[in-house]
DNA sequence: TTCTATTGACCACACTTGTAGACGAATGTA
DNA sequence: TACATTCGTCTACAAGTGTGGTCAATAGAA
């Protein structure tokens, strides 16, 4: 299912796809600096997730260690699929031309998108 | 300076990128069958796209003409460079990588990918 | 044992977004 | 001229979001 995870939550799961099972105190630590969140703020963030069902808790003792409960690629697979949509009406090749005019891409980029393509045309 | 687009809003701007000038009635008219809106909710959203300066109104008898006040192209560029650094850290192939494994891309895409990366290459 | 720091639960509050109604002014219509 | 339609403006209102405070319980420190 397609649940909405705002910018705010998104830089929550980003670190506990990195370390799942930390508890609040340890996202809030792991966000300080990136983000200048209070520790209130951060267990907004995390209730709202788990409520949600992008997070599973698990107790231990009076606190909750946090955990992903959906797939980072997955879900990064469906954003990007919303987006080409909503934005280029489901096109790869524009937005891959507007990232590369408007940044360029690294020689990564290019030379991953290069033996992607040549796997695609086969 | 960058003025924050709603979905909604996005395909109100779609229809007067492709036709600019249009009267409030006349985009409700090219939205219909695509967007089940009322009136009034068109007519909202023009005045909030107004407000934000993403539209220019030019009066016409006691109505206005909506144009575009941003290029279709700079706000594609805009959008693209924020989703893929939100979500993939600026990098460009994961995300045509997802994209071409959980849709596929058409054969324009990949042509055009193709030649945009010959040129990038040079 | 008493104090302190931490935890989750609950609450707050302004702003954005989606979706639209009400209303007075103006215009076109009969 | 009387009426219906249409316009923009103002208002509404629930849900989502960003941001954080309060508070009672509790675990750890001294």
């Amino acid at each position: 299912m397609s649940m909405q995870i705002s910018d705010a939550e998104l830089e929550v799961m980003k670190v506990l796809w990195k370390r799942p099972g930390l508890s609040a105190a340890d996202v809030h630590n792991a966000l300080s600096g990136k983000q200048d969140w209070s520790r209130q703020t951060v267990k907004t963030l995390l209730s709202r997730l788990a409520e949600k069902g992008a997070l599973n808790t698990a107790e231990e003792g009076r606190r909750y260690l946090y955990s992903p409960a959906i797939d980072r690629s997955a879900y990064e697979t469906r954003a990007a699929g919303q987006f080409v949509d909503k934005v280029f009406a489901g096109r790869a090749a524009p937005l891959v031309a507007h990232l590369a005019d408007s940044r360029g891409l690294t020689p990564e980029d290019i030379a991953e998108l290069e033996s992607l393509i040549e796997r695609l045309k086969s």
